[in-house]
DNA sequence: GTGGTTTCTGGGAGCGTTCACAGAGCGTTC
DNA sequence: GAACGCTCTGTGAACGCTCCCAGAAACCAC
C-alpha cells in the first residue's frame, strides 16, 4: 500500500538526536535548546515526518475530538436548516478550543453499531447528540460507556446527561397567544415529531394558550416537520372547518406549506387566515408574506451543546441550559 | 477522569487463557475451541471489555474510516440540498463496505489547519472531498500526503485525483436547448458560483446553446446558488430588458428566488416568461408551477467517489466517472 | 508404535508515541 | 570547594493491541 512513513525515530536518528528531545520539539515543550531544536526541525522537513495520532492517542488517552451524531431519517437532513447551523455552531466553540468535530451520521441499524463502536474505541473524547428520538438506543449507549456528552433537545426517557434546548412549550404559547391577540376565532394546529419532545412540546404551548377554545379536531398531525406535511395538513384542516382563520404550524417548513394550499384555496393570507410557525429558518423570509414565527438560536444551541462536553471533559459540572426564544412578528399573521 | 478501561489482558486474566486467545474470539478467527470462545465472552461481559480502537489501528496500520470533507461557506450548507444527498449517499457506500465516514467541516483556517492534521495523523484511511474550490489548499494538501482521495466534482488546478462528476456543460445545454425550443426570443441567465467548475461550466452551455443569440447583458452573475441571489438577479434582468421571455437559472433555489420576482413584478409563469433551473432539488416541486430543471443524481455522485476510494484502497485503479444527468420538464417553461 | 497433519493455545516482539526518571553540564551561592 | 539549582538530553517502560512462531494436543493412517 502506502509506502512507510517516517517515525520519530527516523526524525531522531536525522538530526543526531534521541527520541525524546524530538518528540519535545513536536510538543513545544520547554528545555530544548535553540540549536537542537533546529537541527529536529530540519530533519522533520528533511525525512517528511508527520506525527502518528494514533500512537499518541494511544498514550495520552485522548482524542481531542469530538463526535457529533446526527440521527436523522433521511429527507430531514435537507428540510431542516437547523441541523446545518447546530453544525456550525458546535464546531465554532470545538474548534476554539482546539477540538477536532467528527460528525457521524446514523441512517441505517448497521450504521448505529458502527458509530457505538467508533465511540467506544476511544476515537473520540466526548459527543453532542442531535435530534435523539425518545428512547434513542446510541444515547443510551453513550451513557453507558461514560462518555461525556451533552444533547441538543431534551428527549424523554433518555439518560440523565446535560442539554442545550429551548423551551418548546413557553414559546408556542407565546405565538399562539400572540395569533389569538388578531382577534382570530377559529385556530387550529399542524402538528408535527409527535415522537420526539420539539413535536410534543408546541403541542402542549399551544393547548395551553388556546385554553377553553381548544378544538382537537383543529389539530392535525404529521411524522415530520416538512412543506409537504404543511400542504397536505392544510388542506385537510379546511376540509374540516372551513371556517378556520388561524393557523399555528409546528415548523416553518410547515408553514409554508400551509400557506400555499391556503392560496391556492384562494384564502388571502393574512386577511382571511392568520399563520404562524416556528425556527425563523430562511424560510419565513421566503414566503409571500413574510411569516410571524419563533426564532430559534440554532447556531447558539450547537454552540452551547458543545461547551458541555467541554466542561466535562476539564472536569467542570456542566448542567442544563435553556436558551431564550423569540417572537418575530411580520405579515403572515 | 474516567475510570480506567478495561484491557484484553483483564479479559485474559478473567478467563484464564492468554491475551492471543481473546484477540481470536474478538477478532472472530478460526482455531478457537468452542469452549475457550465462551470462556472468553463470558469474561467480556464480566469485564465490560470494549476494544480500543487506537491501539489497534496502531498495530493494523488502518483505521477503517474515511473522512468527508466538506469546505463550504457558511450559507451554503443549509442552502444546497445536494450536499445532504451526497452525504448520505457517501455514507451508504461506505456503510456497505464496513467503513465508518466521518464528517469534517472547514469554516475556518484553523480549521484547515486542523483537518489537515487529522488527515495526515492516520486517523483515516481515505477522504472524499465535497465542493472544493479551484486551488482549494486542503486538496493540495490531501494529494500531498499521497491519502487515496477522491472528489465530487472536479475543480481545475486541483491535483490529479479521480472525481465524480456530471456534466454540467452538456446539461446546461440540453436545458436551454429545450428552453429556446418553446419560442422564447429572449432568453437570458442568472448565473453563479463562477469560483468553481459547476458555475462555470453550466455557463459555458448555456453560451453554447444559444449560439448567435447570446447577449451578455442578459446574464448576470452572483456568488452563490440563492434563493436571494435569484431574486435579485431576476429583479436586475428585468430592468435591463422588460422583453425577457426566458430565463436558466443556474440552480433551483436561484430559479426559485427568481419566479418569487417575477410574480411579484405581474409576469406570469410560464406564458410570459419561461424558467428552468438546475439540481432538481425539493425546490423543484415545491415552486408554482412546478420547475422544469436538470436531475442531478446527487446521491450517486456520494456513493461513487466513495467507491472511487474504496478502489483505491483496495489496490484497484480507479479514474474519473461522469454520470447521467436528465433533464425534468415540468411547469414553469 | 511412528510419523504426519490439523487444531488449538501461549507468549515474545513490535506498532509509534509520551512520560518519568536519571544524569550530565554549567552557573550561582554560601 | 561543596552544595544547590537550573537547563538540557537520553533511555526504559509503558499504552493496548495484533502478528507470528513455537509447541502442545488430538486425530488419522500405516
Amino acid at each position: 500500500m502506502r509506502a512507510r512513513r517516517a517515525t520519530i525515530n527516523d526524525v531522531a536518528d536525522a538530526a543526531g538526536l534521541s527520541r525524546g528531545t524530538v518528540s519535545r520539539v513536536v510538543n513545544g515543550e520547554k528545555y530544548v535548546s535553540a540549536e537542537a531544536r533546529m537541527a529536529v526541525e530540519a530533519a522533520i522537513a528533511q525525512v517528511g515526518y508527520v506525527r502518528n495520532t494514533a500512537a499518541r492517542n494511544l498514550v495520552t488517552q485522548e482524542s481531542r475530538a469530538i463526535g457529533l451524531i446526527i440521527h436523522e431519517p433521511h429527507s430531514l437532513l435537507f428540510e431542516d436548516p437547523n441541523i446545518g447551523s447546530i453544525l456550525l455552531g458546535a464546531n465554532e466553540a470545538l474548534s476554539k478550543a482546539d477540538y477536532q468535530l467528527v460528525t457521524l451520521i446514523i441512517d441505517s441499524d448497521r450504521d448505529s453499531r458502527r458509530v457505538a463502536d467508533h465511540l467506544r474505541g476511544g476515537l473520540i473524547d466526548g459527543a453532542v447528540i442531535v435530534s435523539a428520538r425518545a428512547s434513542d438506543p446510541i444515547a443510551a449507549a453513550v451513557a453507558d460507556i461514560g462518555l461525556p456528552a451533552a444533547f441538543v433537545g431534551h428527549p424523554d426517557g433518555t439518560p440523565d446527561l446535560p442539554y442545550a434546548a429551548i423551551d418548546n412549550v413557553e414559546a408556542a404559547r407565546a405565538i399562539t397567544s400572540r395569533l389569538l391577540g388578531t382577534g382570530r376565532q377559529r385556530v387550529g394546529m399542524i402538528a408535527s415529531a409527535l415522537d420526539r419532545d420539539s413535536g410534543q412540546d408546541r403541542l402542549a404551548g399551544f393547548r395551553a394558550a388556546m385554553g377553553e377554545r381548544y378544538d382537537p379536531r383543529l389539530v392535525v398531525e404529521y411524522p415530520l416537520y416538512t412543506y409537504a406535511a404543511g400542504f397536505e395538513g392544510m388542506q385537510k384542516l379546511l376540509r374540516r372547518d372551513p371556517s378556520i382563520d388561524g393557523v399555528f404550524a409546528a415548523s416553518d417548513a410547515v408553514a409554508a406549506g400551509a400557506m400555499t394550499a391556503l392560496q391556492e384555496a384562494g384564502r388571502r393570507v393574512p386577511e382571511d387566515v392568520g399563520i404562524v410557525g416556528f425556527d425563523d429558518s430562511s424560510w419565513a423570509l421566503r414566503c409571500r408574506p413574510q411569516l410571524s414565527t419563533v426564532r430559534q438560536p440554532a447556531g447558539l444551541l450547537g454552540t452551547t451543546a458543545a461547551e458541555l462536553v467541554l466542561a466535562q471533559l476539564m472536569g467542570l459540572p456542566s448542567s442544563p441550559r435553556v436558551l431564550e426564544t423569540v417572537v418575530m412578528w411580520r405579515g403572515s399573521a
